[in-house]
DNA sequence: GACGCGCTTCTTGCATGCAACATAGGCTGT
DNA sequence: ACAGCCTATGTTGCATGCAAGAAGCGCGTC
């Protein structure tokens, strides 16, 4: 199992340019609904357009760009009803990671998430809105790989992706107050993973996903309103 | 939303060689393990080794294959392990599902739920195993699609490729037994669904996933044994 | 007889060339 | 002036050729 998480880590370092051109993607270096030609990255990459291909029909699996066949291959960005929808799937994933972890009780990801949480609340005092978001994005996926679930790391990794998450907390991280609260959540969730509660844990997981996704979705930015 | 899916199942139809070759692998047409060489897939399938290679990459990335470079490409069984985590990945999602099937409330599914639940009895008390392997796959596929979440069925989608589940369930719905017992927990969920108790449904669906899970790895056959 | 080395063969990885199609812009006819 | 067509161009889709690496097999040597 560790064997094939190397594998794969190694596997795509050696393709690297599925990684290299979902950055691009992800990054926001182009808006969406630009075109994305093959031969332009096949050039940028310095490779040909063969394994250019390749990669960006992975990513149309993924949902972040879309291939019109014979028109051209362009940036998709999700709507709010694919942000709605994904927000569900990452509420059910986080809850059943959250539970697990509670279950296992692991310690190492369990001193992870306290330093996290100091770290946080530091944050949230001196305001450091992006020294926060590398938390909450740390905090997350310490509880998902903690989950000890391959598999559950995989989809969660994909559901990611779709969300182009990163954009999207950027964004809610500003709200005022959300900080605050959102971090108290956090804490409720430690707590309930502390006390080897998978059940308690989940739900307040589950309900930490919610309210962060009411505040992603009432931000009003204008790429959301399609 | 909806174009969405005429588009992609018109992809997928145009392409129709990423199907046709994922249903040689699950269909167990070639044994685990086996070569599966890029020439002979062109050959069989008449196109070049340029699209079949892109379906083997596709394939690969939804673990259904594994690509060694410059060895071959074998078709890849999941451990043990990975269908325990899998399964448990399945209980949450199909939980998600009902859930909003429940709040949903939406006839046209119910309606679909109630015949299933009566052809399955029929099913159960003829013992035609066969015909109710393909029930309870209509089952739950309706709740998921049910859910109204396009998001949701995409990864289910995924997941249940990745678990090759038609395999599975054609070994444990000969479990004597099981078939009256999975066919009681499909009516505890109707029901919920129908008392619309988004909660209580949810429960009752990660409660039946479970037992069918355990069914499925308590069933010795060799090729779980690694 | 056993071990080690090299070659042969099979596989994938990638580059390139050509064909097909969609789209946009201009041109012509009304 | 406007509508329709037609062509030029840009894009993807696919076939093919070649290179590089891995593995198995046979041969030679100890």
């Amino acid at each position: 199992m560790q064997d094939e998480m190397v594998l794969s880590v190694e596997a795509a370092e050696r393709n690297g340019l599925l990684e290299k051109i979902r950055r691009l993607v992800l990054g926001g270096d182009f808006p969406p609904g630009a075109v994305l030609p093959e031969a332009f990255l096949a050039q940028e990459f310095e490779v040909s357009r063969t394994p250019v291909r390749e990669a960006l029909k992975q990513l149309q699996n993924e949902g972040l760009v879309e291939i019109r066949p014979k028109v051209g291959t362009f940036v998709r960005e999700p709507t709010r009803r694919e942000i709605i929808e994904l927000f569900q799937v990452k509420e059910s994933l986080e809850g059943l990671a959250v539970s697990l972890l509670a279950r296992r009780g692991a310690t190492a990801e369990l001193s992870a998430l306290r330093l996290n949480l100091e770290d946080s609340e530091a944050a949230v005092l001196t305001n450091d809105s992006e020294a926060y978001a590398r938390l909450v994005h740390e905090f997350h996926w310490t509880i998902v790989r903690g989950s000890d679930n391959l598999k559950l790391v995989e989809h969660y990794e994909r559901l990611m992706n779709q969300l182009a998450y990163q954009r999207l907390v950027l964004r809610t991280v500003e709200h005022p107050g959300r900080l605050a609260a959102s971090t108290r959540e956090h804490r409720a969730v430690l707590e309930m993973i502390e006390h080897k509660d998978p059940f308690g844990a989940e739900t307040a997981m589950r309900n930490h996903v919610h309210a962060s996704s009411r505040e992603a979705l009432t931000d009003p930015v204008q790429s959301l309103r399609n």
